[in-house]
DNA sequence: TTAGGTGCCGTACCATGGTACGGTGTCAAG
DNA sequence: CTTGACACCGTACCATGGTACGGCACCTAA
């Protein structure tokens, strides 16, 4: 069987049915045509292109970075060095997160490490009710 | 001026009304009763409230999690140890974010590194077209 | 008194990445 | 030829954290 049902192309894919039909609508993957009578047909590209998107995920790619990367890869043919250029703007982009997550934890394990030495109000909550900027009522 | 209309309440808490009116909704802060005639009057333990949220929405936490916080700081006067907790499980949980986005980061760094060793097609792509599992047309 | 600036309220909409549902069409096996 | 399992399609809904809009009420200052 080389073109198949959505179910089936599903199955291959590693996703659900719904996943597919939404991939369609977010122009990810083509809808093939419906026949006169009968279920539409997908062929392996199809299977290919939902690995591809699973793929992409997983390493961080958005689905509307994930269409450009389809387009270059099934359509455009671009350069090697562009993909390389994106690769690491995903990968700033990364590391700016990172840093950001960094930081809150760090705040948050400092204010755990407060609490050791006080025996008043929680100091968490005191700190997250009172600390900066006190622009009212002088 | 003791108590306050939403627009200076907004202002000062830093945000926009819409956004005290999506908290209300939120049950995160309670909304004044509205008199006879005329506009609700905003206390200012709103404007707390408000910072309270900013503040802890900047170290990590939910909307849902700050909800039970509040609730901790303003009303129930839960015990330091049981928030300390949950300052603990969020440290825990900003761990496998961090992570979780290394891991990203690294699998994409070491396609990019490849990229360097190669002349045909584009290694990024090819890797997310054709890498792993293969189980269908024998 | 009248004009402008706000407040109030319900509701819709944004992005993100899907999931679910109800009614109908179609196919394949028994 | 009937029954059960899918397919099809539009639409609604989920969480998350808001933003925007339209029409009306209301308040304040000139």
């Amino acid at each position: 069987m080389n073109h198949l049902t959505i179910g089936h192309a599903a199955k291959l894919s590693g996703v659900g049915v719904e996943t597919i039909r939404f991939y369609e609508r977010q122009k990810l993957i083509e809808q093939p045509p419906k026949p006169i009578s009968g279920f539409r047909r997908y062929p392996p590209e199809t299977v290919r292109k939902v690995r591809f998107i699973r793929r992409a995920k997983e390493i961080g790619f958005s689905l509307r970075e994930i269409r450009e990367l389809l387009g270059f890869y099934f359509d455009t043919q671009i350069s090697c060095e562009e993909v390389q250029r994106r690769a690491k703007v995903k990968i700033a982009d990364m590391d700016n997160r990172i840093a950001a997550l960094e930081k809150m934890k760090m705040a948050l394990q400092g204010l755990v490490d407060e609490c050791g030495n006080r025996d008043g109000d929680c100091p968490i909550l005191e700190s997250l009710a009172e600390n900066p900027e006190q622009e009212s009522e002088p």
